[in-house]
DNA sequence: CTCTTGATCTTCT
DNA sequence: GAAGATCAAGAGC
């Protein structure tokens, strides 16, 4: 009998490192699609993100320094990791240059590292739903406020770049209520992994 | 499938 | 006091 196949899991590609954010958001949220996310080797592929400049009124940084987003006006490179709707936690990466305070939300991953942990987790057995939303996948890969300000080319943070071609797709943002028309979401084209599809 | 609501922390008015 | 870069559960269709 030949033995059980493992399931597949993509080849990882080059660390980023701490120059590859020190780019506008604009540059570097399409160029996360694809890319990979370990927490403690837990994470998988980036499929969706959100660009927030401080420019931006959505943004938390646009009216200046608070004890909750200091991480964002120091050097890029660094997670910001915020709690939501006092329930749940969201991460950001820091981009551009020290003070320039932009950052790039993360809202949902395809799970292909430690699949079995993020379920106990989430307490949830569809792969589907386990990382589809950015209160969800920071639950599933164990990101909570001790993130605060990590560097991401350390660990407990682990960034792959992608190995190959995607299309990414872009549309408005989610969940706000100021620039709003704004089409700072970026996407995965097709994926299943989606906190929500984009329109056609 | 859609719609409504509760959970309850940080910031702003 | 209200709103917010959210999620899950329950009601209704």
């Amino acid at each position: 009998m030949a033995p059980a196949s493992k399931p597949v899991r993509p080849a990882l590609g080059k660390p980023l490192r701490r120059a590859f954010f020190a780019r506008s958001v604009h540059d570097v949220a399409p160029d996360l699609i694809g890319a990979t996310l370990l927490v403690n080797g837990v994470g998988g592929i980036i499929v969706e993100v959100e660009a927030y400049h401080h420019t931006d009124p959505a943004a938390h940084s646009f009216r200046g320094p608070t004890s909750r987003n200091r991480v964002m006006f120091g050097p890029p490179g660094f997670a910001y990791v915020y709690r939501s709707y006092g329930i749940h936690w969201c991460v950001n990466f820091v981009c551009e240059e020290e003070g320039s305070a932009s950052a790039i939300l993360i809202r949902a991953l395809e799970p292909t590292h430690g699949i079995a942990t993020m379920r106990r987790r989430r307490h949830l057995n569809d792969v589907h739903a386990l990382c589809s939303g950015p209160g969800k996948l920071t639950e599933a890969i164990g990101v909570a406020v001790a993130h605060n300000g990590l560097p991401l080319d350390r660990e407990p943070f682990s960034l792959h770049a992608r190995t190959g071609p995607v299309e990414v797709v872009a549309g408005v943002r989610i969940g706000i209520t100021k620039a709003v028309e704004l089409p700072w979401r970026y996407g995965l084209k097709g994926s299943k992994f989606l906190s929500k599809p984009f329109p056609v």
